[in-house]
RNA sequence: GUCCCCUUCGUCUAGCCUGGCCCAGGACACCGCCCUUUCACGGCGGCGACACCGGUUCAAAUCCGGUAGGGGACGCCA
């Protein structure tokens, strides 16, 4: 068991993303390779924002991806009086103070300062202030001056901050209540967290909590900063990049195996190696080899790794999981085909669970219509007699797998003079009512010989009727 | 504006620390061919990048300096 102990850290004023899901699979491959422990800490400190919903939502995604934690979830509203403990500490030991100075009164000197070109911090109006009027005030941090305060990222290497850049921060607000830079320290340290990783934009409040971690005492902990992660146009993911929750990604029909692949890769690499399964992700993951530069999310890509797992994928667990896409479209399973078989026929086929979904309403529903496009390519008196030689050829088979059932295909071909094109196409048409379906073979092994004779009489009927 | 960070094919990346094996390798996408009963799968091949400028060196994607571009932070948000 070794000391490692990490954490994932996401405030609930949303869904799980992407980039947050990458961040936990980060934390989480470090702590299981490594034996330590990963945490999971819900950072609500801002009440206004924080819902339930949220936090539902992003235990919801962590599970569907199998991000299991060890401990917690941890929410700071709990940590309140600690926090307050803390402050009043700081305040004793003069490490911190009571500032009276407006939020109004800050916001006009953060834009003169803007406008003027000076970088906007707090001037330190109250930070001498010898009298201690009761009234309403934050507390500050009495960030010390002079030198630089420095640290090595993990991933990015020695950053040093000029201390004059750092300004006091506020570490409780007027109604009393924490905040997060403040909060995030006390809880790292006495979660006694090793190693933080997090993502990118963190880096610059990094500085600020050190020194806090030197003000009050605690060892300070590592850093990793993981870049991020940016939409086609190369901006900050969001919303209207498409889906960047994690549960949209089930929905959609991605199995978590894929997207953690996707996800792991995204920013990191061992070798030339794309395929991981979660032994070798926990095995060969690495911070050393997370890359410094944000990366652009490619659905692509992502689709690639899709169908490689549906593919590999045990066809009993992939039938489960089609289910709900299948319900979603009104096609009960009940009295048709084998889903087992349904599954085996699409596997190779579809990208996603949605597609293959898609794919398999005609087995359960026989066709309503057929592309006449397709069918206006052979003449009716063949189509006729196509339809009626397997008709004839179908009542006697007992074949019970698609190789057997391709060759009686081949047998009727012969024996008419007909290629196999002249043949298949139309019974394809008659049989799912397009012409994108798995081999005629398997469609018919699937179906079962009298359904697939119903449907060609349909056509018949359908064909004799115009 | 100030500070911090980043920059290899369209995209994800290998190589960079420990210069030569790199006229830069792999993957996705795209294009072509093969396989083929449609759609896919698969196989083979093609297209395609070291941001720019200068320096160091016999030799630079790799080391140094500068420029440009991009991102992030600058909150009583997290």
């Amino acid at each position: 068991m070794s000391e490692l102990r990490v954490r994932f850290a996401p405030s609930p004023t949303g869904y799980l993303h992407v980039g947050g899901a990458r961040t936990a699979l980060f934390n989480w491959l470090l702590a299981r390779k490594q034996g330590g422990t990963f945490i999971l800490r819900i950072e609500d400190t801002d009440v206004e924002r924080s819902t339930k919903e949220s936090v539902d939502a992003i235990l919801q995604g962590m599970q569907w991806l199998g991000l299991e934690w060890d401990e917690g979830p941890f929410y700071q509203s709990d940590n309140f009086e600690l926090y307050k403990e803390y402050v009043r500490k700081l305040l004793d030991e003069g490490k911190a103070y009571k500032c009276f100075c407006s939020a109004d009164e800050l916001e006009r000197k953060r834009e003169l300062a803007m406008k003027e070109g000076r970088k906007p911090k707090y001037d330190g109006t109250c930070r001498e202030r010898a009298d201690q009027p009761d009234a309403p005030h934050v507390v500050r941090f009495r960030a010390p001056q002079g030198g630089e305060v420095a640290f090595d990222d993990l991933i990015k290497g020695r950053i040093a901050f000029p201390a004059e850049e750092l300004d006091d921060l506020v570490i409780q607000r007027t109604d009393g209540t924490p905040t997060y830079n403040f909060c995030v320290v006390i809880d790292d340290a006495s979660m006694r967290i090793t190693t933080v990783i997090r993502g990118d934009d963190h880096v610059n409040n990094t500085p600020r909590q050190i020194q806090l971690y030197q003000a009050l005492g605690f060892p300070v902990p590592q850093f990793a900063h993981v870049p991020m992660i940016l939409g086609a146009d190369k901006a900050r993911l969001s919303k209207r990049h498409g889906a960047t929750s994690v549960i949209a990604y089930r929905d959609m029909g991605f199995l978590p195996e894929a997207l953690l692949n996707y996800l792991v890769r995204l920013g990191w690499s061992h070798g030339d190696d794309e395929i991981f399964s979660l032994d070798e992700m926990i095995q060969k993951f690495d911070v050393n080899n997370v890359g410094r530069s944000a990366s652009v999310f490619n659905t692509e890509k992502l689709l690639w790794l899709n169908a490689h797992y549906i593919k590999n994928c045990d066809t009993e667990r992939l039938a489960d999981l089609l289910l709900p896409h299948l319900s979603k479209r009104d096609v009960t399973t009940l009295g048709g085909p084998d889903l087992m078989l349904v599954v085996k026929s699409l596997q190779e086929r579809a990208q996603t669970l949605e597609e293959m979904a898609e794919r398999a309403v005609f087995y359960y529903n026989a066709p309503q219509g057929y592309d006449e496009v397709a069918l206006a390519k052979f003449e009716k008196e063949h189509l006729l007699a196509v339809f009626a030689a397997v008709v004839e050829r179908l009542s006697v088979c007992t074949a019970t797998e698609p190789a057997a059932i391709d060759a009686i295909f081949k047998e009727i071909c012969s024996e008419n003079g007909w290629k196999m094109p002249q043949v298949g196409q139309p019974v394809r048409i008659a049989l799912s009512g397009g012409t994108q379906a798995p081999g005629i073979g398997e469609i018919i092994n699937v179906l079962g010989c009298d359904e697939a004779i119903r449907r060609l009489q349909n056509a018949v009927a359908f064909l004799s009727s115009k």
